[in-house]
DNA sequence: ATCCTTATCTACATTAATGTCAATAGTGGA
DNA sequence: TCCACTATTGACATTAATGTAGATAAGGAT
């Protein structure tokens, strides 16, 4: 009763964004219910809805920004390094996936609902993933074939990290990995990645 | 009305993990809940409680079991074949996790509920992980480390088997992997693991 | 000042699921 | 044959979430 906030729709929705962000690493993948999410923004969960549509819509444009950020800070370390150092890429790329979340949204979505049916909020992440490939490519020693080695090299990181995010503790327990080598094992795969696109015993 | 139909308690429990993975690859996992697996396998969902516990019980009996029989054999494998022959394995890997929607189930359960919190019934899964790590091992060429490696082997494989399970469809729409080359990739990925366990440019 | 757009809220409707309980009925063993 | 055990069930209670509808109010534009 003490009065409305009244924002932009884009301040809205930057501000529920924010908010589902920062739940999403704090408590995980309930934390993102529209109720909670709006609560914590200051709003109705009615609003919420106003605003994306559907809580689905919701948790897709969460998912959308972050790997939006994601993937800009790959290209961006890419295009400034002078030196190729998977090493340090996959550390700082592995660690983004699992902490806060990111990875366990990810599936969520793709299992739940499935990612890739509507191609719609995926656009940008395309055009990212175009500007990506040609980036990798040019690193790559060989040029023959160039492109799909790069193309089967981002999917290789791609999967394994995604992995690693949501199931990469509990796999550790299994095969009896410490917690020091969970920590050194993305840049271990840096290592083989950089041994993998050296010019072989030629 | 028409009478009950008794069965023993073991007959209950496989029929309905018979029943849960049947409708896991058919409907993903919408089809797991408890009324629909409890109902297509001519029970009430009271039963299926009384049974197993929980609706969360029943999946990760689901999970155990699907997991135990991969596990054994990828185990057979190794220990048939003379030859190390890491492409054959991969693809038959890939294609179990990504079918059937057991990598989703599993990225489910991690996500949902936290896969490790409980060691109990991941306990023959913990026994058939051990037996594998030597196994893997010897067939390494260095003595020097073999374990440690053979554990990162293990790990990077199974979490991009997952990744692939999981994300596969999507991040092959993203970077433009076709068809073919997706389904090429677990085999190339073996030919890497292959290279990456020569004895290097030595 | 007035009006129009739309962000916002309250209250409600709906759905879909899990889990509980007390009663019932097969079945194997004494 | 009878009994004890327990698999089975229908009905109910609960919960947690999403989404809808109509009313309201904030703020910009004219």
């Amino acid at each position: 009763m003490a009065g409305r906030k009244r924002r932009s729709a884009d301040e809205a929705r930057a501000e529920l964004l924010r908010v589902a962000e920062d739940r999403l690493a704090r408590y995980g993948l309930e934390g993102l219910n529209i109720v909670d999410v709006a609560g914590e923004a200051g709003m109705s969960h009615a609003t919420l809805i106003h605003h994306f549509g559907s809580t689905e819509d919701m948790r897709r444009a969460l998912v959308t920004q972050m790997t939006d950020r994601l993937l800009r800070d790959v290209i961006a370390v890419l295009e400034t390094e002078a030196e190729l150092a998977p090493e340090k890429l996959l550390r700082d790329l592995f660690s983004t996936l699992s902490k806060g979340g990111h990875a366990k949204l990810l599936a969520w979505l793709a299992v739940e609902q499935g990612l890739s049916q509507s191609a719609d909020p995926a656009d940008e992440i395309d055009d990212l993933f175009a500007e990506l490939v040609p980036i990798v490519a040019k690193r790559l020693p060989t040029n023959a074939d160039g492109e799909l080695l790069a193309r089967r090299m981002i999917y290789l990181i791609a999967t394994s990290a995604i992995g690693y995010g949501i199931a990469g503790d509990t796999l550790a327990n299994l095969i009896k990995l410490d917690h020091a080598e969970v920590e050194d094992y993305p840049a271990w795969l840096g290592a083989q990645v950089r041994e993998m696109l050296e010019p072989a015993a030629d």
